[in-house]
DNA sequence: AAGAGACTCAACCGCTCACAC
DNA sequence: AGTGTGAGCGGTTGAGTCTCT
């Protein structure tokens, strides 16, 4: 009544900024579980520090399991162009003709490519309207920018889609854009997430390794080799994943140091059995491989809440743009200007 | 080698829409 | 019908990286 909108959450008790790949485990395995009936109510339930409205973008843009990552093909860029046209700036109905793409996404890669080539092409077909350029499948500069890691995260979430575009790219085949669009729209990525966003997986076997195999590509952004992860053998048993139920299990794992694997021990001394034990320290040496804290000097932990001290996942020199950087907070950022 | 500017993209902001009551 | 709330959308921002000079 005349007060306005009260906020979505308390911007002073919310972590903003980058994600850290613990708070993406812990949205990503709370989501596998419980699924996303409430943004508002998730990060709460899943111990998150974060905003409702932030956990959902962090989902629906990078972590959802169908989300394709990577070179736009010509044909999409082509697709988009098209529907833009024909949309306008309506990012998520463009969004929904390509499967896998997101609307923030494709509204980055318009305002910083294919706005402008647009723009040319327009000029270009005024000036001498009739002549048919089809140069611009050549600068597809998303596609050349964009760095093979996220390829290669798509190629293990999806792994049949992902080669299929990247052939693509490699072979301009002779399928239509709007054949392929069909394709793509109908058969290519079927999401396996449920209505109520719980992810699709028939057995917890499954379930667990469509997660990792998913966060494999994910985090192995740095890993240039097109060889698989190694996975911990945990991968290949029934290993389920600690949640928001297991909050201490969180708060140790926020809280870990360097990880010492002969210091093994319970870290509560007394309640948990040997066998949650051993799971949770196995993985715990899982995730400390995957978000390489094991290689950190050791002074430091990893609180979870604003002043977060994120792991650096990239090596030296090997992240260009387009890799994942977003959860990798710069130790201290004021390396160029 | 260093600085400046350009580019990219993840994340945030604020608004609208849809729905429940 | 009016109001409150949550979800979704589009625009914008800002930090990191690259490229050019």
């Amino acid at each position: 009544m005349g007060k306005g909108r009260a906020p979505c959450c308390d911007k002073d008790k919310v972590k903003r900024g980058p994600w850290s790949p613990s708070e993406d485990m812990r949205l990503i395995s709370f989501i596998q579980k419980h699924g996303h009936q409430n943004w508002r109510a998730l990060p709460k339930q899943a111990g998150l520090l974060r905003c409702g409205k932030s956990c959902r973008l962090r989902w629906i843009n990078y972590l959802r399991p169908d989300v394709k990552r990577g070179n736009f093909t010509k044909d999409e860029e082509d697709a988009i162009i098209r529907l833009h046209e024909t949309m306008g700036n309506k990012w998520s109905k463009i969004a929904s003709h390509l499967p896998g793409r997101t609307d923030n996404e494709i509204k980055n890669v318009w305002n910083t490519h294919l706005k402008k080539r647009s723009v040319s092409n327009n000029e270009k077909t005024h000036k001498k309207d009739g002549s048919k350029e089809s140069s611009m499948a050549t600068s597809s500069s998303s596609s050349s920018c964009i760095s093979s890691y996220t390829r290669e995260a798509f190629a293990m979430a999806v792994p049949d889609k992902a080669q299929d575009s990247e052939t693509h790219q490699l072979s301009n085949n002779g399928s239509s854009p709007s054949e392929e669009l069909e394709g793509l729209s109908s058969s290519s990525i079927s999401s396996n997430v449920t209505n109520s966003g719980q992810v699709g997986v028939s057995n917890p076997e499954d379930q667990v390794g469509s997660l990792f195999n998913f966060i494999g590509g994910y985090y192995d952004a740095n890993n240039n080799t097109s060889e698989e992860v190694n996975k911990p053998d945990i991968l290949d048993t029934a290993f389920d994943i600690p949640l928001e139920s297991d909050l201490e299990f969180w708060n140790m794992l926020d809280s870990l140091g360097p990880f010492q694997p002969e210091g093994i021990e319970s870290h509560d001394g007394n309640q948990s059995s040997n066998f949650e034990e051993v799971e949770n320290n196995k993985w715990l040496l899982y995730l400390e491989q995957e978000l390489g804290l094991e290689s950190m000097d050791g002074s430091e932990d990893e609180p979870l809440g604003p002043e977060t001290n994120d792991m650096v996942l990239k090596p030296e020199g090997e992240m260009g743009m387009g890799h994942y950087h977003s959860t990798v907070q710069p130790h201290e950022s004021n390396a160029t200007k």
